[in-house]
DNA sequence: CGTATGATGTGGTCAGACCACAGGAGGATC
DNA sequence: GATCCTCCTGTGGTCTGACCACATCATACG
């Protein structure tokens, strides 16, 4: 993820400038002209940044002279819509952590409840078999959705299923904008294959405090990876 | 909504040309020079407009010749990202049924337990109260926010309750997308309050049925009102 | 004192020029 | 004939410089 292009880099040194405090909600940026000068791009490539900034709403722009003209600071990382577009764009965090304790929640009490009853896991165990052979990455991390959407259904607890079912795509949103900030893609599938088997055998042999820890460790573990939210020991 | 500003124009073009299926996933846009003559505008501000349909993963861009390079169609309205996205920028509806349905499911749940036992509305009384006084349109979903939030935790059911607050942001999203498209919004808000209204009473009076059909219509109905589901009548 | 009027600075746009890169065409080589 | 290499072409990415329309503000004028 760097900044090859120049409007990339304009971009980013907004952000940056919002997230450390050193740009405020309804400051004014420095004019294009002086912006380019000061980063040492042309006028053009901090057109391009201040263009993408707006239509996400960080930015809003007004034509003429004085103090309301000028590309001023409006929104905040708030919102998960705000969020989703930053992570997708600037791959930052934000609060992707209050869908990421959403997830533990929902998928603990699953995999809680699949190991006191006896359930057949052929499915879920179907799933990891067509990711071993799966070395593309997308396609991978649409079979993951897949194996951890199956255990919800397998919980038969529909309530879980059917809202991990209306999150999947966002939550599929958020772990391929965390992909992209992996280097070695290869040795997290490995990663994540190994836990996901981990799992199913703590589920198989009915341990639900160990597959709730796996679990857990499963999903923060990968965010955290990928620096979308921050690390925790624990 | 109007195409003002150039790029803009271009922008909407091509989401035209993407919806209507003039192009297709796969397709290879026109070269920037090329699109920039047949609209008549400057490369620039195609570029602008490339760049922020880019962001939104609607296009990919690659340099060089040959069949590879150039902006290529890529993304679709799949994925709660993309449709938030798209739906902030071009104003379609795609798929946030998903997202609508699972709000259904969980608040329907939620009214139901509260009409079970007797809980003290006092609360969420009071936030219908202040939203009565809330002329501004985003403060009072703010309002609105807190006030299905309220209902989540006054029912007790904990994996509900966390769910909807992983999920008020996003749905503050669709709700304040949905509101941008409305042309008389007190007539909305005040329809909104009296929904409300009804549903306390619903719960207060033990009503589970009607309190169940109650919160759905007021649900479904705000998203058909603002078209971003289609409208079903049941 | 109030009102025109011009100066100033801003974003919005355009035209033209490079650059780096990917791919294909076509010749050289085996 | 098949293979490799080289050059050419077209593309996006960038920069520069130039206008324009517009909002604001200082100034001059009545």
């Amino acid at each position: 993820m760097a900044d090859s292009r120049a409007w990339e880099l304009v971009m980013r040194r907004i952000e940056d400038d919002l997230a450390s405090g050193r740009l405020s909600i309804g400051d004014r940026l420095p004019a294009e002209r002086a912006l380019a000068a000061e980063l040492e791009v042309g006028r053009s490539s901090v057109r391009e940044a201040i263009r993408v900034l707006e239509v996400l709403g960080l930015v809003r722009t007004a034509t003429g002279s004085g103090p309301s003209a000028g590309a001023i600071v409006v929104s905040r990382p708030e919102g998960a819509m705000g969020a989703l577009i930053r992570l997708q764009v600037a791959g930052r965090g934000f609060d992707v952590t209050h869908i990421v304790s959403t997830r533990v929640v929902l998928e603990e009490s699953v995999v809680a409840e699949l190991a006191g009853g006896g359930v057949d896991l052929a499915a879920p165990a179907a799933l990891l078999d067509r990711m071993d052979g799966t070395p593309d990455r997308d396609a991978f991390l649409a079979l993951d959705a897949s194996f951890h959407l199956s255990l919800a259904e397998l919980s038969g607890n529909s309530v879980i299923a059917a809202v991990m079912a209306g999150l999947r795509s966002s939550i599929e949103g958020y772990v391929l904008a965390g992909a992209d900030r992996l280097d070695d893609w290869p040795a997290m599938a490995a990663r994540l294959q190994e836990q996901h088997r981990a799992i199913l055998a703590d589920i198989d042999a009915g341990d639900t405090d160990t597959a709730r820890r796996h679990i857990h460790d499963h999903i923060t573990g990968y965010y955290a990876a990928t620096n979308l939210i921050p690390t925790t020991k624990a």
